[in-house]
DNA sequence: TTGTAAGCGTTATCAT
DNA sequence: ATGATAACGCTTACAA
């Protein structure tokens, strides 16, 4: 009696398994998985090979991966953490890591931590048992448990744009000092004396480096780095970059220009300096970090500092493939240069006159509701 | 003897088991695994219950999803499709459905389909294979296979923001046709005469729908539809708006308005209409669709449609948990309303002075490399 | 309240 | 070259 449900007639028809196909082949059930793994066709005979592909092309017959997976501990998937699919510099990091991983066969998921410790290490759990083959992780942050359970599930794992200090894990970054010296240098050749910094939020290996890199940055330019105000904003984010510009600019009024931890954080900035009633580029210069998509479009187009997005999510994407092949084979800890791309928020300091190169005066376009 | 790897001093601790546990509690495995689901915990003494949960603490234990999975054929884990991440309308409608989906339980994970229907075809087939409990497709254009294939592995899916006319899956999206005729009145009531219509791709409903929109939006107002040119982009991408809107203007040069299907298209209809030397909103109004993040910073913001982002990715995500739990039980074609954001990208037609509540003609700002 | 045993759909290791 | 068999780790009737 073959196996079937009383409602037969209403009920979706049964997956096909492997034993289906082996039936409608007529051979066993091994046969058919020798038949349909690539690695292991060639031990058949063609004419039973090619019948088993038969039969299950008329079957639809398609393996199950959790019976696979159970059988061979892998699941041809890897999963991509990021902290915050909203903010814009993810997705082509994403795309590009995503294209790298299909070429292999994996199969990439995206999931988002939403910056929550907490989340992040559901997913981390949620993805080990789901025996994902490695992990990207984009999300990490100091006391961030994602690394110590991939290690325990025994999980290869790559960090993607932020570091862990003091852990071993493979990573590709930015590097983030030479990125901030880059639009320090070029604040400081406009004129600018009175520079500020609008820092990431604590704990993040991109707020900490780019913080110093400010600092050193001042000090090779024979500037006491004590002089210059720094503030953190609470998140990646534009509303706290809204908030911490405001409170950095109260704290320091004769502040003429900012430098900005990310991008995110300058579109805040711009608020916050349009609420004063005076004008980013003009009354105050604001460069960003990431060179995210749109930036180039906002009013004033944003100078900040370009990443190397699809050189980041490739490398990584890459350096997760030799670790899945050879564990531990590479603990490698990749910089990527920054370059800056100068376009309206900057004009000359006070008491120089703007040179011919320098950008118009940008005009405020009202913001509708 | 413990099974053990010879070589157990480097070899990772082998992931505990429920074997493990039972042993480390002494008792069945079964008893391990009622203890640890908390719908049959009730069964148990509140003593071994504890035993039992001590035990897998202890053991730093986790179920694996896939030896679970294979018997319940369920993984608590939704995945929701997007045509391409890059478009930053997605987030949002991504993150508003993981909230809903994360207070039932699931765990969301996000696929690209680069807008490549073989990608997305292979993608489901991954998810099914994967026993995904349910999809949510943001990807789907017409000769799409995702649907078919979802119904043939009995994957409850819900489309979102795109339909796919003739198909009965439920589907949360916007009212296209009541945007596009918000964004067509408003250009008429400034006075415009010659608009055009910047469409989308075909296939998807989105751009039909619109352009569908577009022409009887016209013909409302008393205006022959024949008359208004319509031109659709390859994608919805900014290079094919921007070559679109070439192309369009090329056509018809007297053209004072024109009405894009969404907002990344605008975004090239900007640069199109920057290279001719025009001014966006003085010399040409242009409006989007979708209020998508960062339109109301570009230059000049962008007057458009707003959808409710949030609303269609949690509601969404209601409507696949109802499709979970009564599979077939309400197939809903929900219509989310739009409204429209006045911002600066539209002033008055020719002709026709512009008012005081006129936006001021933007000056367009130089555009770094 | 807990133990027993069968089975989910594969693949790897034996035989033949 | 193919078949038989035994896991993989879990859940769930059913038995006790």
């Amino acid at each position: 009696m073959p196996r079937r449900a009383p409602d037969a007639a209403t009920t979706p028809p049964a997956r096909a398994t492997i034993g289906d196909v082996a039936r409608e082949a007529g051979v066993h059930p091994s046969t058919v998985s020798r038949a349909l793994n690539p690695a292991t066709r060639s031990m058949l005979s063609e004419a039973v090979a090619l019948r088993v592909a038969d039969a299950a092309q008329r079957l639809g017959y398609r393996a199950s991966a959790l019976a696979a997976g159970l059988r061979t501990r892998r699941s041809r998937t890897i999963a991509i953490l990021v902290p915050d699919l909203v903010n814009p510099i993810f997705p082509p990091i994403v795309r590009a890591a995503e294209i790298r991983l299909a070429e292999a066969g994996y199969a990439t998921l995206v999931a988002n931590t939403d910056n929550d410790p907490a989340r992040e290490e559901w997913l981390v759990s949620r993805m080990a048992e789901h025996l994902v083959d490695g992990l990207l992780l984009a999300s990490v942050a100091q006391g961030s448990s994602a690394l110590a359970l991939a290690a325990r599930f025994a999980i290869p794992a790559v960090l993607v744009n932020r570091r862990l200090p003091g852990s071993t894990a493979p990573a590709v970054t930015n590097d983030d000092r030479a990125g901030i010296a880059l639009a320090v240098r070029h604040l400081l050749d406009l004129g600018h004396t009175r520079i500020g910094h609008l820092a990431g939020p604590a704990g993040v290996s991109t707020a900490t480096d780019r913080r110093a890199g400010f600092r050193s940055a001042l000090r090779a330019a024979g500037i006491d780095p004590a002089t210059a105000p720094i503030l953190a904003a609470g998140a990646y984010s534009a509303p706290a970059g809204l908030a911490a510009t405001t409170a950095l600019l109260d704290a320091h009024p004769t502040l003429t220009a900012i430098v900005c931890a990310n991008d995110m954080l300058c579109l805040g900035a711009y608020d916050a300096i349009a609420a004063r009633g005076l004008a980013v580029g003009r009354d105050i210069s604001v460069t960003g970090f990431n060179d995210m998509p749109f930036v180039d479009r906002i009013c004033p187009p944003l100078t900040t500092v370009r990443i190397q997005h699809a050189e980041m999510g490739r490398s990584a994407a890459e350096m997760l493939l030799e670790e899945i092949t050879r564990p531990g084979g590479t603990r490698r800890d990749l910089r990527l240069g920054p370059t800056l791309v100068v376009r309206g928020s900057c004009a000359g300091g006070p008491g120089r006159a703007l040179g011919a190169a320098a950008p118009r005066p940008p005009i405020p376009h009202p913001r509708g509701a």
